[in-house]
DNA sequence: GCCGTTTTCGGCCCGACTGTTTTCAGTCG
């Protein structure tokens, strides 16, 4: 069983206590230890019945019981029990705007509403008024919430990219404004996650009003809802939600902290604040014992003050930040800066929009030294593929191009799909031609998780492989990842030596940061690729120095921010044939 | 239900908003 379906036993398991009653934190631990299975870079399942699941944070002695139920039964008893008692319908309403377990439960009790159907009808009716708590107001906003839902409007998530290039585009704007002060993208976008509900915006200034104007004038923006002096409440034309709030210089940093969350994080901030006799809000850090409120106009003073050094947005999720912030051995986060090639992206040859000069040029513009053109293999269907003979002219253009280019190393690669059993679609001796090989797999996805993991493993073994082009094959809010053993993977790689790639294109960041955490403390090596199939997607390298980030990795867990001698040195081909020179005859 | 440089028991983040009620519970981020 996948860590996401037993999170996601544990987060319905959550729900159902809450409707049944229980006290909040008992519920907020399932809630808790959901979060953490599901972004356990680990197979939980196997922590489980090892007897090991109480080593993930949140994790008792009672959770990890249920977690072996629930492998051993497909059920957890607990859940089964509250499931007989309570309507599956009843959960869905809790999960409309505006209500929660408590209101839920109270007109399932009242008035048995045990479905959004038989909710509507008692909001259209006037029935929902006659209990208490309900009013007129209730039943206009029942309606709203499930004609929202019809339309799919709701619970839309946008990817990074969509929410970022909003989120610049207003605060380049707003910084603009006569007046204003400092303006930054705070929320899940500058924790730079892979979704985003809305766009939240912290700003300060002299005229709150101007800067409220501004982004009424915006051309993104279709309307603004409410508006003051603390900021506003926009909608885009694509539908997203923009949140802008204005605070005074002072307490810039308060109020940015907080809004970056994520929630989680705040929460352990705060609590570890209340053991120093500190309260960590919005507007200051408060002080119990001098009854003072120190407003912070950084972030770097409300972390100091509650005995940590800064951290870095990317890992704000209370996943270990706080203890590593304390002790003082938060990593060193990669930065896009220190990458110094790109090593998977496509050209006309295959699926790309550009040729070989212009990929170059732009990997020159982007001040990289080294470029692999990595165009799909011979089975690459959607009629791009490349036939050996195709490759063998491919790789001598490549070499034109590579004597032509001043300062930049142009590599001749391609990305090899791996077939079904394991191998790859050109011959060896064709592969011994390339610089650089990329194996991926792009085709039958579907087979179960023990040939799906030895055929990726089979791929890795291979003595001219170099690395695994996003290895689980997920797209975001799309695809789920291929049914992998991820660990065993990591093993493979560790001893192989085959990279890992985390690549960049924003539908992908694949390997996620969990994948990409696990395998760093495993010993792997990563390395983040572009997969560009233009000189425009060149720049979404971003994302995957985003994931990095995430997912803890410094400069050394990332072979790319290497020259290519250093990297080239590393790789698998190197180690072999120093091995093999270096064995004593 | 989890957890411990106060604790193996007794805590568990903080404030705004909404709709309802007349002082606040529930929801949300």
């Amino acid at each position: 069983m996948r860590n996401a379906e037993i999170a996601d036993a544990f987060a319905e398991l959550a729900d159902l206590y809450e409707l049944d009653g229980a006290i909040v934190h008992r519920v907020l631990a399932y809630r808790n230890a959901a979060t953490a299975i599901r972004s356990s870079g680990r197979s939980v399942a196997e922590l489980a019945q090892a007897g090991r699941a109480e080593e993930l944070p949140g994790v008792g002695k009672t959770i990890a019981e249920k977690i072996v139920d629930l492998l051993d039964t497909g059920e957890v008893p607990a859940a089964k029990r509250l499931k007989e008692k309570f309507p599956a319908g009843l959960v869905e309403i809790t999960r409309l705007p505006g209500f929660g377990p408590k209101r839920a439960r109270k007109l399932y009790d009242e008035l048995g509403i045990a479905s959004l159907d038989e909710l509507r009808r008692a909001a259209e009716t006037h029935v929902l008024r006659a209990v208490p708590g309900f009013g007129r107001k209730a039943e206009e906003n029942v309606l709203a919430a499930l004609e929202a839902a019809d339309n799919g409007q709701g619970g839309r998530r946008a990817l990074l990219p969509e929410a970022l290039g909003i989120g610049e585009e207003i605060v380049a704007a707003l910084r603009e404004v006569p007046g204003s002060d400092r303006v930054e993208i705070a929320g899940s976008a500058r924790r730079r996650a892979e979704t985003c509900k809305d766009v939240d915006i912290v700003a300060s200034a002299a005229d709150p009003a101007a800067l409220v104007d501004a982004l009424s004038s915006l051309r993104v923006i279709a309307e603004v809802g409410t508006s003051g002096e603390a900021g506003a409440r926009a909608l885009t034309h694509s539908g997203m939600t923009v949140e802008l709030r204005i605070v005074s210089p002072s307490s810039f940093g308060n109020l940015l902290q907080h809004l970056t969350g994520s929630g989680r994080h705040n929460e352990l901030v705060r609590t570890e604040a209340v053991r120093r006799g500190l309260h960590v809000s919005e507007y200051g850090v408060s002080d119990d014992a001098a009854g003072t409120t120190h407003a912070c106009a950084t972030e770097e003073e409300i972390y100091a003050l509650v005995g940590m050094s800064y951290i870095e947005p990317e890992l704000r999720e209370g996943r270990g930040e706080l203890e590593a912030a304390r002790g003082g051995t938060l990593p060193q986060l990669v930065r896009v800066e220190e990458l110094r090639g790109d090593l998977h992206c496509h050209t006309v040859a295959s699926d790309g929009r550009n040729t070989i000069e212009q990929m170059a040029a732009a990997a020159l513009a982007r001040g990289y030294e080294y470029l692999a053109i990595t165009d799909h293999s011979a089975t690459h269907g959607f009629g791009n593929h490349v036939s050996p003979d195709e490759l063998r002219r491919q790789i001598e253009r490549v070499r034109e191009v590579d004597a032509q280019v001043e300062g930049l190393t142009l590599l001749a690669g391609s990305e090899v799909n791996v077939l079904p059993d394991g191998s790859l679609d050109y011959d060896d001796a064709l592969l011994a031609e390339l610089d650089w090989i990329v194996a991926s797999l792009h085709t039958s996805f579907r087979m179960g998780e023990r040939e799906l993991t030895a055929r990726m493993i089979h791929a890795m073994e291979h003595p001219l492989v170099d690395l695994i082009g996003h290895p689980t094959g997920r797209l975001i809010e799309r695809r789920e990842p291929y049914a992998l053993a991820f660990e065993r993977i990591v093993e493979a790689a560790v001893r192989t030596g085959t990279l890992l790639e985390i690549n960049a294109n924003p539908d992908r960041r694949d390997l996620n940061e969990h994948n990409a955490r696990l395998a760093a403390e495993s010993g792997a090596m990563l390395l983040i690729d572009s997969d560009a199939h233009g000189v425009n997607t060149l720049a979404n390298i971003r994302y995957g120095v985003d994931t990095a980030r995430r997912a803890w990795l410094t400069r050394e867990h990332v072979a790319n921010t290497r020259s290519w001698p250093e990297l080239d040195a590393l790789r698998k081909r190197s180690r072999a044939q120093a091995s093999a020179t270096t064995r004593p005859c």
